[in-house]
DNA sequence: TAACTACATGATAATGATTACAGACTAAAT
DNA sequence: ATTTAGTCTGTAATCATTATCATGTAGTTA
């Protein structure tokens, strides 16, 4: 955890109840979500610094931030690649675990290293695909 | 146009205005594209209309939604597929015209049905590689 | 170790996107 | 023409996120 320091980023007692918290999560958590779980440490924690430091995570590359939630930011702390499934419908998510080496031509790339990547897929999850047939 | 009315999709003149746009639009337009290209012709349109018949297409199908600007919903009338590839940095977007057939097992899928996917490439675009050699 | 400085914290206010509401309206069916 | 279920619109409410700024402190330097 020292090497955080090494990248300009100041070890605070509250970023180290962040960064613990991240350690230890499996999923995809909201800003919401590590305020919850920090708050219990320090009860003066305030949104603002859990987006300030999620932020700086991300620019340093610590954290991934994904999309899959609309109106919402999530995080990935990042460990073994996964994909996800969502329902059109309702919005469940299954994680699909598995990666994919997906190429891209020089042309297409316009410049960019690219890092990774993250699929999405669409579908109607089996309780969706009921509502859709009795509604018609 | 008229197999809306098929789909109990109401042909209202202002939901025909919103269709047009659509169905010329290339990109990704936010709710508020539609709705400042729309109000043009209709000046009384309101936002909630506008975000309920995104609504309701989105649940017959008709668009995607998509969630790759975080806090802000991008629709997508969705034509020939295609995939994004998203600066970490500046969120500066390139579309990547090709597409993956990419296998999911009976396992994995969980009972979904899929219907599509979308990539997200993440990476830096050039000036932002710059930016963060001279950053360090 | 003390002092310094740049950066981090946190309470609050502000912003921006989206949703909820409710009364008036209207497309489409009969 | 009548009916009705669904739609429209202005407004208010909500929710996530960002901005502000005075105060505090990590890490550096003397």
């Amino acid at each position: 955890m020292e090497h955080y320091r090494d990248i300009g980023f100041k070890l605070t007692p509250q970023r180290i109840a962040i960064l613990d918290f991240l350690e230890g999560h499996k999923g995809h958590p909201t800003a919401e979500d590590v305020y919850k779980a920090v708050v219990k440490r320090f009860p003066t924690m305030s949104f603002a610094t859990v987006y300030n430091t999620l932020q700086a995570l991300k620019e340093r590359g610590r954290v991934a931030e994904l999309s899959i939630d609309p109106g919402k930011r999530r995080f990935d702390p990042g460990r073994e690649p996964h994909h996800h499934l969502v329902c059109t419908g309702c919005r469940r998510i299954v994680d699909i675990h598995r990666s994919y080496k997906l190429p891209v031509s020089e042309k297409e790339r316009a410049g960019f290293d690219i890092t990774g990547n993250h699929v999405e897929f669409h579908g109607r999850c089996p309780s969706c695909k009921k509502k859709l047939l009795s509604a018609v």
